[in-house]
DNA sequence: AATGCGTGGGC
DNA sequence: TGCCCAAGCAT
């Protein structure tokens, strides 16, 4: 019978070995600081600047990046400028970038850092938790390379490095995977420098860690790596399943007064949220013009007339295939304010472009100019 | 907890 | 061209 002296001394066995987990640090850091690549906000040690990168670069790679951020940073240089800027602002300056809530919750998590925290962001991963847009990823990113707070972080290049270090299983999205991951890369993070550790888990997995064609020879934790020891680095991890983009037809009216149209802006939520239009109604795909004037009609709450086609627009996103069918429509009355609307405004084609507006409805809006939508 | 939410680049 | 993907979050 064991005692309790000799119970308590026996800690259960570590998930990573220390020689193997100091192994993975010092291998993934020294490569890192040869071969980092030199990214705008790694010259920058403001929270603020480090977060917009951050809330950016979601879902979204570094070269599209780069540009939004500089100019982000420029129209809203502190958190007080952001968190005093009208939301529209906000989306203008967003405009293009796409996942438009993320410039939402960057606005209210701006507000509440004023109101909240002094216009100061607070320093660790629990207390941004609680802010809007900050879910376990980004509150680890901004706490561990702003703050330099120990804490992990599992984004889509981390769960694949750790997939195929650790020979984890497991589809995207299956909860005992993501659990382990996210125990792996706690148990990985250093005490010195968590932020550049983590930067480089990521960077190993965005340059030499690919989906495809990974460049194992390059790799400098090779020899800590259970899928390349047992040939299973192609197998890991196993892509995802992605659902069918569903369609949807969306009527655009497109009402040209005195050389001017008329713009919606559109509610917040949902597909587009709080971006600018021409004013749209979804209908089915095959619907005749005149139900699809009278959807335009309840929109806007005005009496709407088809005078025209003025083609159609596409345009595919990841999880919707769009069709804009561009119809030349005029009323007696020319609204300035509709119901389904949170405002409407009439604008020259020059104010129009300027607006936040989706890439997809900048498109139609070139297209119903180019098609005369201005001329008789 | 499964689904909705954009875009541009690579091949 | 069409289809894949990329530093997630909210509900």
């Amino acid at each position: 019978m064991s005692s309790p002296r000799k119970r308590k001394a026996s800690s259960p066995a570590p998930l990573v070995e220390p020689a193997r987990r100091e192994a993975i640090r010092a291998g993934l850091l020294a490569w890192y600081d040869r071969q980092k690549r030199d990214l705008p906000w790694r010259r920058t040690r403001d929270p603020y600047a480090i977060w917009l990168s951050e809330v950016m670069l979601q879902q979204t790679q570094v070269a599209t990046v780069i540009p939004y951020w500089e100019r982000f940073l420029q129209r809203f240089p502190t958190v007080e400028a952001l968190a005093a800027a009208p939301l529209p602002d906000v989306l203008a300056g967003w405009r293009g970038l796409g996942y438009y809530s993320r410039a939402r919750n960057l606005h209210r998590a701006a507000q509440e850092i004023v109101s909240r925290f002094g216009g100061r962001l607070p320093s660790t991963a629990a207390e941004l938790l609680t802010l809007p847009g900050f879910g376990r990823y980004t509150s680890g990113a901004v706490a561990s390379i702003a703050f330099g707070e120990p804490a992990p972080l599992v984004d889509g290049n981390v769960a694949r490095v750790l997939s195929r270090l650790f020979e984890v299983e497991g589809v995207p999205g299956d909860k005992a995977r993501e659990a382990r991951l996210w125990e792996l890369a706690t148990a990985l993070v250093p005490g010195e420098r968590p932020g550049d550790f983590n930067q480089a888990l990521m960077e190993h997995g965005a340059t030499v860690c690919r989906p495809e064609n990974p460049l194992c020879l390059l790799c400098p934790v090779r020899e800590q790596c259970l899928a390349y020891r047992h040939g299973r680095v192609d197998e890991l991890p196993p892509a995802k399943v992605r659902a069918a983009p569903k369609r949807m037809t969306l009527a655009v009216a497109v009402w040209a007064h005195e050389g001017r149209l008329l713009l919606a802006r559109r509610a917040e939520k949902g597909l587009f949220g709080g971006l600018w239009e021409l004013p749209a109604a979804e209908v089915e795909d095959d619907t005749p013009d005149p139900d699809s004037a009278t959807k335009l009609a309840e929109a806007l709450g005005a009496e709407v007339r088809v005078r025209g086609h003025l083609g159609t627009v596409r345009r595919q996103l990841t999880h919707r295939a769009l069709s804009l069918r561009l119809l030349r429509v005029t009323g007696r009355q020319h609204p300035t304010r509709a119901p389904a609307f949170q405002e409407l405004r009439w604008c020259t084609p020059d104010e129009a472009s300027s607006l936040g507006m989706s890439t997809a409805m900048h498109k139609a809006l070139e297209a119903a100019v180019s098609a005369g939508a201005l001329r008789d």
